[in-house]
RNA sequence: GGCGCGUUGGUCAAUCGGCUAAGACGCCUCCCUUUCACGGAGGAAUGACGGGUUCGACUCCCGUACGUGCUACCA
């Protein structure tokens, strides 16, 4: 008897995929998913003036790349297609008439510049913000106040118009909140919105209940922004005549900025240093690229695991959870009504727990990039021998290279300060002594070399803790990395050698 | 200004009337490691505030404060 369920992702195609944008996927293909439903992506691209080239692309790469892939989308089609609102302009038209006939809507005529003189003339202290109302549509040039004639003449000469709803007086609006519960609604302070704007788009009002009707969308999930306008889709759905088959609504809390008040946007990325996209935008009209997760050396897995717990939680201790385990234990009701402040510490924290959990040879391939970058090819078994020994200290990709590049190459530089202070005359002698050593040595393991060095430091009064910090710095360049005789095994005899003489050559 | 939504440590958060208020991130101390990291052991909340209801409230109700969103022919 139940529907089947319908979900969808409506993007506007205007620029980069924020993160909040992306959980709202996430959620709503959690819930496909786990429900056994369909997940379609449609494009709300009814805003010409706002249209962004390139936009609709992005997003479906970003989609690709978090591994939460559309059933029903503009490119593959389905059985409600097109899944492009401009494709569907033809559509809006005949719902907004059907409205106007039974009386819930109305055409009007006012221009911007006679708005924005209502707006000013009737503001007050008190109302410093006024709306088209039942109040104030009394005033204005529309069709509720006009002659019919007037208004049929108005039209037949192409007068510019919009169509808006007429909302009703003294009602007590309610829907129910998949999260939140009962919201209530006063209707005399709900505004008359646009239906249909002057160049036939429909508003995002009109679009998404045709749309979401149409599509047979059973269930709408978009962020805590459009709270205050589900009125007006509300009275929609029902003056439209299809009330019984509105989708159960969920409002999606939203995420905040790390410091200070109000919404993560773009800029605050920029200020804070962490991506806020999911991928790198180029804007052209800007000519600027903004950062995103994946370049900055995210695992998708990652990012999205860290999505699902900002805002839901299980009620278990349990943080890390696969696509899977997520599909079977995600529930919508869980998901928390406070907005959360994001928090860049944690999310890197996600992505150094699935690089631990990811096996050496998929992370040298996805480290190997970033290798390449600095110009080093290294070969691939060489490449998993030291991810094997690295990643424990990595957290985003990027630093496979920060943390492993004296594997790859000599050390450009050298910490000399690191050692200077405490570096004298037996610990020159036992370096350059002990290097002819290393060149007879036979077993090249860490342990032998080892064994080698410690064997040779009584002859000049040594101990081991007196070179294991030179050693380290002129093997490593700096004071970090594993294991000093590990890095040695690995990087060979010859340019273990090399590496030791060129610093003492410069100590010199 | 109006309306909506929210409010448990610095952050994410558990708790759905019995709390000595989990856990994670971050921070600090110590141990391990003669580097760094990992790992291990510890440290830090008078549950925004004020009233109710109740044997008992972080949990329910009301008020206040604060935060946040909307208030476009943008979504």
């Amino acid at each position: 008897m139940d529907k089947r369920v319908r979900v969808r992702f409506a993007p506007s195609p205007t620029g980069g995929l924020h993160l909040g944008g992306v959980r709202t996927v996430l959620y709503n293909y959690l819930f496909a998913r786990a429900h056994g439903g369909d997940f379609v992506l449609r494009i709300e691209d009814t805003d010409q003036t706002r249209f962004v080239k390139g936009a609709e692309e992005y997003i479906l790469e970003c989609l690709k790349w978090c591994g939460l892939i559309p059933d029903e989308s503009p490119v593959v089609g389905g059985p409600y297609a097109p899944y492009r609102q401009s494709e569907r302009k033809s559509m809006y038209k005949e719902y907004a008439l059907q409205l106007i006939n039974s009386g819930h809507a109305y055409y009007a005529f006012d221009t911007t510049d006679e708005l924005e003189q209502m707006r000013k003339d009737l503001k007050t202290d008190e109302h410093s913000s006024v709306q088209y109302d039942h109040n104030t549509r009394t005033k204005m040039r529309n069709s509720l106040t006009l002659p019919a004639d007037e208004v049929s003449e108005l039209i037949a000469k192409g007068i510019p118009y919009v169509i808006r709803i007429k909302v009703p007086e003294n009602q007590t609006i309610i829907f129910n909140d998949m999260i939140r519960g009962a919201i209530t609604f006063d209707s005399n302070l709900v505004d008359d919105k646009v239906l249909l704007k002057a160049d036939g788009m429909p508003t995002y009002h009109l679009a998404v209940v045709v749309d979401d009707y149409l599509m047979k969308i059973t269930h709408a999930f978009r962020g805590e922004e459009w709270l205050p306008s589900a009125p007006v889709h509300l009275l929609l759905w029902e003056y439209l005549g299809w009330i019984g088959d509105m989708p159960q609504w969920a409002h999606l809390p939203l995420i905040l900025k790390p410091d200070g008040n109000g919404k993560l946007s773009k800029r605050d990325g920029d200020r804070l240093g962490f991506p806020v996209f999911a991928m790198n935008w180029y804007d052209p009209a800007k000519d600027e690229t903004t950062g995103g997760f994946r370049e900055m050396g995210f695992l998708p897995q990652a990012f999205v695991n860290m999505l699902a717990m900002l805002g839901w939680n299980s009620g278990t201790e349990q943080e890390i959870f696969s696509m899977e385990e997520l599909i079977q234990k995600f529930s919508i009701e869980r998901v928390h009504k406070g907005g959360a402040k994001f928090d860049f510490e944690k999310a890197k924290w996600f992505n150094n727990q699935y690089i631990q959990q990811t096996d050496n040879i998929t992370l040298a391939a996805l480290a190997l990039p970033y290798i390449k970058e600095k110009g080093c090819n290294p070969d691939g078994d060489f490449l998993v021998k030291v991810v094997a020994l690295i990643k424990d200290r990595c957290t985003l990709l990027p630093d496979f290279w920060a943390q492993g590049h004296f594997f790859f190459a000599t050390p450009e530089t050298i910490d000399e300060g690191a050692f200077k202070d405490k570096w004298n005359e037996p610990k020159q002698q036992f370096f350059s002594s002990w290097i002819n050593e290393l060149n007879s040595l036979s077993d090249w393991t860490d342990v032998a070399i080892e064994e080698s060095a410690v064997a040779h430091l009584p002859a000049f009064s040594l101990k081991k803790g007196d070179i294991m910090l030179p050693l380290r710095v002129m093997l490593v360049g700096g004071k970090y990395g594993p294991g000093v005789y590990h890095i040695a095994e690995l990087i060979g005899k010859a340019e273990t050698i090399a590496r030791i003489q060129k610093v003492l050559a410069m100590l010199a």
